[in-house]
This record gives C-alpha cells, sequence and structure tokens, in this order.
DNA sequence: ATGGGTGCAAAGTGTTTGCAAGTAT
DNA sequence: ATACTTGCAAACACTTTGCACCCAT
C-alpha cells in the first residue's frame, strides 16, 4: 500500500480547487496554481487532481472536452450548457436505489452512476434569440 | 442549410456501426470498414460518425476513454465495467420527467441527459476473486 | 535512507482539420 | 456545374509518463 504525502504543490491544488465555485478544468486549475507559484508544472497538476480524487477530497467529473473538478465530494449530478460549455450542480438527489436495483438485474457490482444533462443555459438562450431576429 | 450525400463509405460506416452488437469506438468501427475497403481513412470515418449521429441514424455514447457508437437510436442508459471497459445497455426506463423538472427549476432548455453507470461485471469479480485467493 | 513527489519535456490517445482531388446531386 | 466528401497527413486538445533530482517521512 502506497502512502500519500502531503506536499506544498498538493495543498496549492487542493486549495485552488476549494477555492472556486464553479467547475474548473485541469487548465484552469493550472493556471490558478501558477499565480501562487510560477514553478508548478501541469504535469504535478495533473498528478495531484488524480491523487486528490482518487483519496475523496475533490470531486472528478467526468465531461466531454476536458473533465472538470468539483470541491463537493458527495454524490450528485451535473447540467451542462452544449453552448458554452458552464457546468451547473442540478438540484435534485442522488437516487441510490438504482443503483442497487441494476445491480440486482445484471450482476455487476454497481458503485455509482453519473448523470451529466444538456440543455441551454439562460444566457445562451437570450443570445442565440438575439441573434435569430438580428439576422 | 447543408445537404448530405449518401456516399459510399458513408454506407459502409453505418452498416458496420448495425453489425455489431456491443457498442464500439471510433477505432473500432475503422477496423471493421478497413476489411471492406482498405481505402477508407480514419478522418473519414470519424466524420461519418459525426454526420450519422447528428443525423440520428446511430447513437453517440459519450464515455470517458472513447466515445462509443451505438445502433440503438432511442434514449437509453449505459453501464460500463471499470475495469475491462465493457459498455452494457441498461434495462431501465429513459426518465424523460427529469429533465422537464430540472428546466423548470434552472431556466436552462434541458434537452437530454444521459446517464453511465459505473461498475465491475460478473467476468471481472471472477478473474479478481481469482487472482487475490492465488496471490 | 527510503521511496513518493516534482519539473521538464516528450510521448500518448482520441479526434479534428486544411488541402487538393474526387464524386453525388 | 456545384458544393459536399474523401484521403492524406499534419495539427489539436487533453492527459500521462520517463527520467533525474528533490524532499517528506
Amino acid at each position: 500500500m502506497k502512502q500519500r504525502r502531503d506536499t506544498r504543490q498538493r495543498q496549492i491544488v487542493l486549495e485552488a480547487v476549494r477555492a472556486r465555485c464553479d467547475h474548473p478544468t485541469a487548465d484552469q486549475i493550472y493556471l490558478d496554481v501558477h499565480t501562487v507559484d510560477e514553478r508548478i508544472s501541469r504535469g504535478t497538476v495533473y498528478r495531484n487532481l488524480n491523487c486528490l480524487s482518487e483519496g475523496g477530497e475533490i470531486n472528478h467529473i467526468k465531461v466531454p472536452g476536458a473533465d472538470r473538478y468539483d470541491k463537493r465530494t458527495d454524490l450528485h449530478y451535473h447540467l451542462i450548457c452544449t453552448e458554452c460549455g458552464a457546468v451547473c450542480d442540478v438540484p435534485l438527489v442522488y437516487n441510490a436505489s438504482t443503483d442497487a436495483l441494476l445491480a440486482e438485474k445484471t450482476g455487476f457490482a454497481v458503485k455509482r452512476h453519473r448523470t451529466v444533462f444538456e440543455g441551454v443555459c439562460p444566457a445562451c438562450q437570450k443570445r442565440m434569440e438575439d441573434m435569430s431576429t438580428k439576422q
């Protein structure tokens, strides 16, 4: 069993994720981290994001394009705007009973599920409307 | 408005997706297509997979690693084995009412949601058991 | 001192794209 | 004839990794 060390870089990455209220990509975290210490490399940021999410300190959101990270560690769903890429938390509770039901039906050891809702956010809806009336 | 043409390559790609009962990646489709006509390029396969899924002839499944394609075009959920990467259809109905509920709550124009269950398939469970007893 | 962690740059993986030539309409 | 499509290779975006050195334990 490999033990984790408490490095300065890991602390800075964790703080960077906790400091954000949105759902940043690895690259956005890298940029934030970079303002604190410009010597920290992308590789280190990726390695720490992986190890922090494996350890349960942060949440790894798998969405197309680039994965996001989240300070919220409880299971919950996300909503992504297909126009601007913004990611929001969904105000619905995680449906754990479906995991158990599916395990029973399939024989899989179901650990969890990830749900991503796709739609257009209010701002992009407005922008698209404006565009079509002008054109 | 750009119109679609019916090319030999597009037909072959569509047939290749329809011929498979699993959930192949773009690369697996490329390999299948290649056995029919080895001059068809990866670029053409990707372009046709995109255009066929936009047109609704096939389904695009967004899972981490490499996206999958599916001949089933109705909305449904998937279950992925985190050990071997196998993807299965889930025997549960698509919950459309949640999309409407979420639209009402958030103001997003919610189009759909994608749910991917994560677990370990029976074969991998067995393999892992065997490994731990031997070790 | 030990072995996990870092910085760097290079390599990987999956996918898209610019271009000139080809072809369905 | 028009403009969508192809094959090719190069470019892309995101992420991982090999290596030598560093540092938390």
